[in-house]
RNA sequence: GGGCGCAUAGCUCAGUUGGCUAGAGCAUCUCGUUUACACCGAGAGGGUCGGGGGUUCAAGUCCCUCUGCGCCCA
């Protein structure tokens, strides 16, 4: 059937902008991505994206995780798979609080002054702006996900599943409330997660300080850090190895400025004084551990050995305040209250200078925590925090046991061991090496901070109020101090989660945790149900008020395999009926690796506890970082980053996809040099380096147009450090990478070896049958077994995640094979050989399927004119209809097509033809003029064989026995231990470069000898390495020997 | 402090359990515009595989050590 509406002729070069949005609508409008829980029966794949925050766009990072992710998707929908690719994006709350923040501040009003209700819509249209963007981000560099089920982490379905996971914890004991050190950031005034501190070297001094001991009998010296927090010791601690110890425990001290007296205790924890030590703490110890509980982690450990006061001298600000637990204040402590802690700190070492109490200053380069989002130092600080207890087995044990077996064989002490239970033993890592950072991540975990005083979050829905300990609706022996207990009351009945524990001797505290709506209706055990809503009024009527924090991001994202499938009642959204059982766990988790233990271990640790011990994904694939071309992260503060739009937009989103896909190997990190685009002109040139402050290597804030030296414009560095402002004489340079241009270049080849091929088939012939390939000529028959070799690569990199692996398959595959090689050699036939078109169109056709994955955009523009080109089947080539590409199937061939005694004897001829062409290129002979070539026997039995492709790749016009050659002006070359001779190439030869030419391969053939005669000759090489290897040696040998002699001859001749 | 990664051609990177004469892309040089493609074709040059030791018949590959860079966790 011949078809009736011919396609528009292709422009000889691929415009990406022009056919992208097209593509992308057709997509669209076709649905091809929306996964249907409830039609398919087939195996399902499914992956849910890393939710990016709505704080920015996306980045380079971002491109790449989520086009090794389409990569993933497309392909295994390509297989058959039901397919689920999730999107979303995630509220980051400290991050996104942070920027809102910062542009009130610019238009001179402040979180404070516009209240929760106002701040929280204000950001509420922040993140509106920043999904769209985010996702026509996804949309633009082809992400194939399912739109109609975009998530947010704070939209209903994931709230409710927030709300119910709390609860369902809550009521299990597993989230806690209590008194503990947090880090506090006083600049965005949160406390902050263990993983949240960064730590960083710093610069700093150790002060010794003199206490003075009680009986007058003299002082000891303590060495500190942070003398500030003096104000807060509670004691001083000495080593029990310390010589001094037995004299000195004991003993008190009289603390300086505050008049405390607190006692000298021993304890292993204090590290003794070695001046010779190669430990930087001994060398610089003194021996006396100045003890602050309330100030330190490891004091406050301290302080619980030794039952010490704990006494808090620090506001939230981080100032010097008497109003946190500090009550013993003296009136020459006074003078300190409400000092910064940087002036606090001058401030205490000058009074004990000024007191002679102040021994020795010394510098000293320790690391001090700052907090990832305000950057300032992080106070270790006293507050009542919520906590999930992770350490508990359900939680920790439960994500270590996950791990499959062969990655970490044994567990920790203390974990219980792997069961035949869904989930244990089945979470995979590639590359391998990140199940270890995994494993130590929970090894040594710690209870979950998960409380951040934010108004950007889920708010904790627990209410509390505090009464006399005589109200206790619980006898109070059934009561531990600081420790929750359950309680059976109304409450419960009604729906809610109640536990009391005692504050201090005279008080207790309730906390009501109110499930969602639709849990509450499920949970209460009354007959008349009450909602939500009017649960809430009675408890706020009897005096309980809600807690004004919100939960760790992390908390809602660590439900987001599950939130996103309608977790915990999936049938109260219709949409979602069906998508957990079918979908969860997903197949795969593609993410960076610091997220490993952020995010990766708290989504096993819930899907686990929630589901059964059922696991959120059973791999989980660890990407490289992208960094700039001297190996620097990326940001914008060294203005050295890429944008994804902007490669997409100079080089398109299939340019960016393979460069990125052809980046990633199973290192840790790639390089990417970082360009500049003159925005006068255009060109893309490698800008002038300097040194920042802080010693990375930036682009000079100033640069020089390459084309126009009068021109000059400004870098991403300059404006982000605040040195420039783009003008219109001196604009913004954008940031691109040379490295794009591989893509590019690539994707323009693709199209135009299509441009040939619609050219050269006629649209009019179908043939029935489908042909043979075997019966085919030898270049049809070698180009399918490549198709065939390929697609198995392609498969097997895709089952390793080896995306380099498939970009690099395709590009040897695509532009060498198919168009320097199997298009030349046709371009004689092709016209007038309509089975051989039918070939052309099937490899075509199999390698838009091929590449569609890693190019979706062009092979789909491409898609329909090879469709329509196609004039018949091949056998063994199975290659199913279908009207998009983005849902046809992999292209399937035949094993027996892939025939490596085809392969090889290619492999020979082509050979072959290097050796002809470079004699060519060294002789200057025109690429029209053909040559004759004389050839002994059994070479002209190869080039019989594979079907005159030496001819038509070397521009040879004339094969003959070597017997025919008369006098002939002749080059001579070497192949495969025979002379062969080549005539025609021009009037006169150069006979020196050909003797040249003739004594280095002499050389070279001389030096292999002697290499595999050694080897040969060594007892040890033919005693211990494998027979086949021996036989291959020897045959080299004999290779070499034959052209050493073939070479030999020919040079005598030309003498 | 603990862990991990990287160092191979001028640049960016491959190099599967040790076993061919160490490869690719870009860049460089020479030639070429024959209607698929100059975002191209043909050819060429370019590497003592970071330094030093060791194991082995054989090391880019395994072990030790040193140097430099990067990341993660404390």
């Amino acid at each position: 059937m011949a078809q009736v509406n011919r396609l528009p002729e292709l422009p000889p070069a691929y415009n990406p902008s022009e056919t992208e949005t097209v593509v992308s609508a057709a997509w669209k409008q076709h649905n091809v991505f929306h996964a249907d829980a409830n039609e398919s029966e087939d195996p399902t794949y499914s992956i849910v994206i890393p939710p990016p925050n709505v704080t920015a766009a996306l980045h380079l990072g971002h491109a790449l995780n989520n086009t090794l992710q389409d990569v993933l998707i497309r392909f295994h929908r390509m297989k058959g798979k039901s397919t689920l690719w999730m999107p979303g994006t995630d509220h980051a709350g400290i991050a996104t609080q942070t920027v809102v923040e910062k542009r009130l501040l610019t238009q001179g009003t402040s979180r404070l002054e516009i209240g929760r209700e106002e701040f929280l819509k204000v950001t509420q249209d922040w993140k509106d702006e920043y999904e769209e963007i985010i996702i026509n981000q996804l949309i633009s560099m082809g992400a194939s996900c399912d739109f109609d089920r975009t998530r947010f982490t704070m939209d209903e379905m994931c709230a409710t599943a927030v709300r119910h996971a709390f609860f369902i914890l809550f009521q299990d004991g597993l989230i806690y409330r209590g008194k503990r050190l947090v880090n506090w950031d006083p600049v965005t005034r949160t406390a902050l997660a263990d993983d949240e501190v960064e730590m960083e070297e710093i610069e700093g001094h150790m002060w010794y300080l003199k206490y003075p001991l009680e009986d007058g009998s003299g002082h000891v010296t303590v060495a500190t850090t942070r003398p500030e927090t003096m104000l807060g010791d509670t004691a001083v601690a000495i080593n029990p190895k310390d010589a001094r110890a037995e004299e000195l425990v004991g003993k008190t001290i009289r603390l300086p400025i505050v008049d405390r007296i607190i006692p000298i205790i021993a304890d292993d924890f204090v590290i003794m004084e070695d001046e010779e030590s190669d430990d930087p703490k001994a060398k610089f110890a003194s021996g006396l551990l100045k003890v602050t509980p309330a100030h330190d982690p490891n004091d406050w450990d301290i302080g619980i050995r030794h039952d010490l006061d704990v006494i808090n001298v620090l506001g939230p600000d981080g100032s010097i305040s008497d109003e946190h637990g500090w009550d013993d204040i003296s009136p020459s402590a006074r003078q300190f209250v409400g000092l910064s802690r940087e002036e606090a700190r001058a401030a205490i070492v000058d009074w004990f200078d000024s007191q002679d109490l102040l021994a020795e200053v010394r510098q000293y380069t320790h690391s001090v925590g700052h907090s990832y989002r305000s950057h300032a130092p992080i106070e270790p600080w006293l507050s009542d925090q919520w906590y999930v207890a992770v350490t508990d087995d359900k939680l920790r044990g439960s994500a270590l046991r996950a791990q499959r077996p062969d990655q970490v064989p044994d567990l920790p002490g203390g974990v219980s061991e792997r069961s035949s239970l869904s989930g244990d033993g089945e979470l995979a890592f590639y590359p391998n090496r990140y199940a270890r950072t995994y494993y130590s991540w929970h090894d040594g975990i710690r209870d979950w901070c998960i409380s951040r005083q934010l108004w950007w979050g889920h708010q904790i829905p627990v209410w509390s109020r505090i009464s006399n300990i005589a109200n206790s609706p619980i006898p109070l022996d059934e009561i531990d101090l600081d420790q929750a207990t359950p309680v059976e009351s109304d409450w419960v009945s009604l729906g809610a989660a109640h536990v009391i524990r005692r504050i201090n001797e005279s008080e207790i505290e309730e906390a009501i945790c109110v499930p969602p709506e639709t849990t509450l209706q499920r949970m209460h055990t009354v007959n008349t149900p009450i909602s939500e809503t009017e649960l809430i009024d009675i408890l706020e009527k009897d005096g309980f008020t809600r807690d004004p924090d919100v939960l760790d991001t992390w908390f809602s994202s660590a439900l987001w395999p599950m939130s996103t499938m309608g977790w915990p009642w999936p049938e109260d959204f219709p949409e979602a009926i069906g998508l957990l059982e079918k979908y969860n766990p997903t197949s795969v988790l593609s993410t960076a690796r610091e997220i490993i233990t952020l995010w990766v271990s708290r989504m096993v640790m819930f899907n686990r506890y929630f589901l059964d011990g059922q696991l959120p994904f059973r791999d989980v694939f660890i990407h490289a970082m992208v960094q700039d071309g001297h190996g620097q992260k990326m940001s914008k503060s060294l203005g050295n980053g890429v944008d994804p739009r902007d490669i997409i937009f100079t080089h398109g989103a299939d340019a960016m996809r393979f460069t990125l896909v052809q980046m990633t190997t199973d290192t840790q990190d790639v390089r990417m040099p970082v360009d500049m685009i003159c925005p006068h002109s255009g060109e893309a040139f490698t800008p002038e380096f300097i040194n920042s402050p802080s010693g990375a290597i930036v682009a000079a804030p100033e640069q020089t147009s390459p084309t126009d030296p009068s021109k000059k414009m400004v870098s991403a560095y300059g404006v982000a450090a605040g040195i420039v402002n783009p003008t219109e004489q001196m604009p913004l340079a954008r940031n691109s990478s040379g490295k794009f241009d591989l893509g590019r270049n690539f994707a323009n080849k693709l199209w135009n070896a299509t441009r040939f091929a619609l050219k050269r088939t006629d649209h009019s012939v179908l043939i029935e049958e489908p042909i043979d390939i075997t019966s085919r000529p030898f270049a049809d028959q070698w180009i399918v077994a490549r198709l065939a070799e390929t697609i198995s690569r392609l498969e097997q990199a895709m089952e390793n995640y080896q995306f380099n692996v498939y970009a690099d398959t395709l590009y040897d595959f695509v532009w060498h094979d198919v168009c320097d090689r199997y298009l030349e050699i046709i371009k004689p036939s092709i016209d007038k050989d309509p089975e051989q078109q039918v070939v052309l169109t099937c490899l075509l056709d199999s390698v838009l399927r091929i590449m569609h994955p890693v190019c979706p955009f062009i092979t789909e523009a491409l898609w329909p004119h090879v469709t329509q080109a196609r004039c018949g089947e091949a056998t063994g080539i199975a290659l199913k209809h279908s009207e998009l590409l983005a849902s046809a199937t992999w292209p399937e061939v035949d094993a027996t097509l892939n025939s490596s005694e085809t392969m090889e004897l290619f492999d020979r001829s082509a050979l072959l033809v290097n050796l002809v062409r470079s004699v060519r290129a060294e002789q200057n002979v025109k690429p029209r003029q053909l040559i004759t070539l004389y050839v002994p026997e059994q070479i002209q039995k190869l080039l019989s064989i594979t079907g005159g492709l030496v001819e038509v790749l070397a521009g040879i016009g004339q094969i003959q026995p070597l017997s025919e050659h008369s006098n002939e002006i002749t080059s001579p070359l070497t192949f495969e231990g025979s002379e062969i001779l080549l005539a025609g190439l021009i009037d006169t030869v150069d006979l020196q470069a050909q003797r040249d030419r003739l004594a280095k391969l002499i050389s070279e053939k001389s030096k292999q000898i002697e290499g595999f005669e050694s080897r040969l000759s060594n007892p040890g090489y033919l005693n211990n390495a494998k027979e086949e290897l021996i036989d291959e040696t020897k045959l080299l040998l004999e290779n070499a020997k034959a052209d050493l002699a073939a070479a030999q001859a020919s040079l005598e001749k030309l003498k």
